[in-house]
DNA sequence: TTTAGATATGTTTTTGAAAACATATCCAGA
DNA sequence: TCTGGATATGTTTTCAAAAACATATCTAAA
């Protein structure tokens, strides 16, 4: 019988300074905003407000050495947003990061999901 | 020159299940019940109230397959808190995950700090 | 039998982050 | 030159999580 309930969820977030940090929302974004080709979609996407989207862009884009994301305005379809070659680095390399963390810590996370209560969900 | 500035955080929350999660707080909290004896001064230690520290030990019991934490009420010092087997069991499997995964995602950590901005915490 | 210091909970208040709302601005193309 | 759809921000409102406050309860030991 395949027991593939429980698959447990794996977050993480990096915490470089006191107002600077990336986790999996940022992570997510950068992505939509990749293949959207602009902020409003990817945060309509995510069920975010623009404006949020807007703001978590702009702390990313100043927390790096150069923006991850660039936008234009105007124009046909009234402007968009995409990402940098630095954003995309960025993005893989959190992707990376995070299958490797995942799989370093594989055992454990087994070994911790054996002494989880055997009905789940039940609050 | 050590450059040991910028150390980034690595913090880890496992998602069990819409309601059963263990993150950095409910391993400190388990951490200092240990080293304190009681969930009220461990509590205090961490700045949390009593009641948000009896809150989530509640949880913790509930989530795993036995309580993590047992206390006794009323004698003398009136009461404490201490670790079972499984809370401790759990509590250093955690720790251990939590190195695991950070050993494992370190070379993409390095990398990732690379490509920060320069000026950190300038925000 | 009183006490001390902890556990155990209910109730009210704060507050901080997100949502919601409201505009202003930009500009290629029709 | 008007328009559409996006960026860019300021302002107000909501709302849920945490804090704060308030008690009640337990019990070994003095």
């Amino acid at each position: 019988m395949s027991d593939d309930r429980n698959k447990p969820i794996f977050k993480i977030r990096i915490v470089f300074g006191p107002h600077e940090m990336m986790g999996p929302g940022k992570a997510e974004l950068l992505e939509r905003i990749d293949s959207c080709g602009s902020i409003a979609a990817a945060g309509r996407e995510m069920d975010m407000s623009y404006k949020r989207a807007w703001e978590l862009i702009g702390t990313l884009n100043a927390m790096f050495k150069a923006p991850l994301v660039e936008r234009t305005r105007g124009g046909p379809g009234g402007g968009g947003a995409f990402l940098t070659d630095l954003g995309r680095e960025v993005l893989s390399l959190y992707r990376a990061l995070e299958e490797d963390a995942a799989a370093g810590s594989a055992k454990r996370m087994q070994a911790l999901c054996t002494l989880l209560s055997d009905i789940p969900g039940e609050k």
